[in-house]
DNA sequence: TGCAATGTGGACTGAATCGGTCCAGATTAC
DNA sequence: GTAATCTGGACCGATTCAGTCCACATTGCA
């Protein structure tokens, strides 16, 4: 669980793919095929990822999607934001002037470390960039190096559940 | 998005409403009163707390739940695995030795960093204790220091999206 | 000029998940 | 024995999600 949705995950994997062109324009059929998203919902994203600004299009016959920016300049966290929203396990620091504000703000202490919490997952993706995704994984990418590193007890390991498979998943 | 159930985010909350009794157990109809979390849902997700190993629980007449141990010891990443199963961006990495092994994985390049990305996630829960959730927030708590710290371009908010309440919201 | 290829915006649907409720039964204190 | 409480499970309505489809605008080319 606290996964991110499918078309998330394709939209990485399109984008994935879009920065092999390198400039080029790819129509939408080429990225579906290459990716094995399914046309339709491939369609989707791309639109998603327009209105976001991550690629641009070019309408028409030859038309087609290309990035917005170079691969390097474009960050894993700007992607999820793009697709999936403000990145935040919780309601709770997202809306700060929400229309429904904290009725137990004085007593409740937990916002500021929820904040945190939010803060550091949105820094561990906006350290990798859609290039770094290209080069090939690395054991331990100086990036995150720091991060990754136990520094507390070890939870036991949740029972896994057996579900569906992400494109990312499946290609990953 | 990317947003964690409402039932981990009740939870969370229970759990920090019973580490408030340091010991001594609670009723869940206590534990639903203090925290406004409908009793039915926090008897559910106390059950699961429960087999999760989390609380202890006394039957019959002054019954009721206690932590299983001391809140300190506690990680959020243990109770949001407990609730939510694995902490994990992508199914890719949870189950490696899938029945649906990744059939394109020689060429894919992705897994690495996704493997790294849950990692940091999961330190970051696992940085915090239900005990820390008990002090007051601090402004940017010792063990998040470096975590917080942005390193690249900042990408643009992604556009807000009113929607419901959270209860760790509403009492954070 | 017209046609074919392509993106655009939106509506729609079936399935799955989620939040919430309820109940019959087991356990314990008094 | 009775009341209070946890236990395990079933159930339901609402929402969300993945996926599909269509009418239309735009562009390149014959």
């Amino acid at each position: 669980m606290l996964r991110m949705s499918k078309m998330t995950d394709y939209g990485i994997v399109l984008m994935t793919e879009l920065a092999r062109a390198e400039g080029d324009t790819r129509t939408t059929r080429e990225l579906a095929a290459r990716t094995r998203v399914p046309l339709p919902s491939a369609s989707k994203v791309l639109k998603g990822l327009l209105q976001a600004g991550l690629v641009v299009s070019q309408r028409g016959a030859n038309g087609g999607y290309g990035l917005a920016r170079p691969a390097t300049s474009l960050s894993l966290a700007e992607l999820v934001s793009a697709l999936e929203g403000p990145v935040s396990l919780t309601e709770c620091g997202v809306h700060a002037t929400s229309a429904m504000p904290c009725e137990l703000e004085s007593v409740c202490q937990v916002r500021g470390h929820w904040r945190l919490i939010n803060q550091a997952i949105q820094e561990a993706l906006g350290r990798l960039t859609l290039a770094d995704l290209l080069a090939p994984a690395p054991r331990m990418p100086e990036r995150l190096v720091g991060l990754g590193v136990p520094s507390r007890p070890q939870h036991p390991a949740a029972p896994p559940n057996a579900s569906s498979t992400s494109v990312t998943g499946v290609r990953s």
